[in-house]
DNA sequence: GAGCGATTGTGATATATTACACAATCTTAA
DNA sequence: TTAAGATTGTGTAATATATCACAATCGCTC
């Protein structure tokens, strides 16, 4: 096992892996071997091998992965194993989407409460989430939520961050198409569906 | 100007630097250096200037970039000019949310038609988007739409992928959970939230 | 318990990407 | 017309990531 910086494109990774091993335990197989991982997730062998080797020794020589004991293994790694309580903040169109996303309760997440500025939606419920109004996300409970999804529009998502951090969130996965600026203690995950639309045309072929 | 291959990660940054171009000229600006350009986005001045170096001297030194001229340009190299017909196939809650989604239009993406395999919604519209039987996704029109939008549950996307590439589809955005398996004429960008979704702990400094 | 096929773990090498540094060249002003 | 200040364009160095290749070692069989 090798001590040096575990490189970004590692963890990037290990969501995959956890996919991947899912797949084989509903699958019913004990082992698997990291070319039949590969082959699933369409990443080379030794990658996957030289990624779970900054870790430890996973694996058995000749055998394969144990299936169950990988995954405990990444879900440890990723810090998947205690549950965590998040926020919607931008119940709109994306954000209603999200709030009956499975996605998230694979994870242990789960949406306790979503935030919005508009009074027609304030006090209903979407999927059991109640829509709080969004001038009192700076009361929110500390150390009990550390998580928050950003769905809002990118005017006032900086705001909304800044508001959210002071209230105790440490973890952002920001929708809205702009840079968040936060303090170092605090990660931000974005994803950015108009950024990633706008070069699939460069890629096709006739003009 | 280099005649080097052009790294990937260069074409991932150009949407972003459309989009900072089209904010400063909404402010009305004429020319913005890369330093302003990489304040606003937070990339490195330099990174920016090698990255339009790629494609040619589009500034005046001295001077910066000329705003208009500049954004132009971007839209050229990724083939943004000329408008472009898609279709989504899954009107879920995602899909639905993607209907509504304003970051299409931005790059002149049209989605003329939805697919489904739910009777319910099978015949109805949404944001005038008609909702169509996902039986007759073989019988599009080709030629005229050369872009899809994927979001189904996992276990169908590769075959929705298969019929629509038959269908003359040539780019996918795929939101589905699964890797696509697609001849080398066809791109596939893939936006899989839960794999992004599921580092976000790891970075959290307590637990 | 020796030999064989399978598969991991990992150092070394290759490739890809980014940062650095500065000459080139533009505008402006005197 | 020259000088000063600003900013680009880009070769080179540094860093980051992925591939290669193979010794180490496991389970199985005879």
């Amino acid at each position: 096992m090798k001590t040096t910086r575990i490189p970004d494109e590692t963890i990037r990774r290990l969501p995959l892996y956890l996919r991947g091993m899912q797949f084989f335990a509903e699958q019913r197989l004990m082992n698997v071997s990291s070319e039949k991982l590969a082959d699933f997730l369409h990443i080379s062998a030794a990658l996957i091998r030289k990624d779970f080797c900054y870790f430890g020794d996973f694996g058995t020589r000749g055998v394969g992965y144990d299936v169950q004991t990988l995954l405990k293994q990444i879900r440890e790694i990723l810090k998947l194993n205690t549950p965590r309580k998040a926020i919607l903040v931008g119940a709109g169109n994306l954000g209603t989407a999200l709030l009956t996303y499975p996605g998230f309760s694979v994870y242990g997440f789960e949406i306790v409460a979503a935030y919005d500025s508009d009074q027609k939606k304030i006090g209903s419920t979407i999927n059991n989430v109640p829509i709080c109004d969004i001038r009192k996300l700076g009361k929110l409970k500390k150390d009990d939520i550390g998580l928050a999804i950003i769905a809002v529009p990118a005017e006032v998502a900086q705001d909304v961050a800044d508001l959210i951090i002071k209230a105790g969130i440490r973890g952002i996965l920001n929708f809205a198409p702009v840079y968040l600026s936060v303090p170092k203690r605090v990660k931000v995950i974005s994803i950015d569906i108009a950024i990633e639309l706008g070069r699939l045309p460069y890629y096709l072929e006739n003009q």
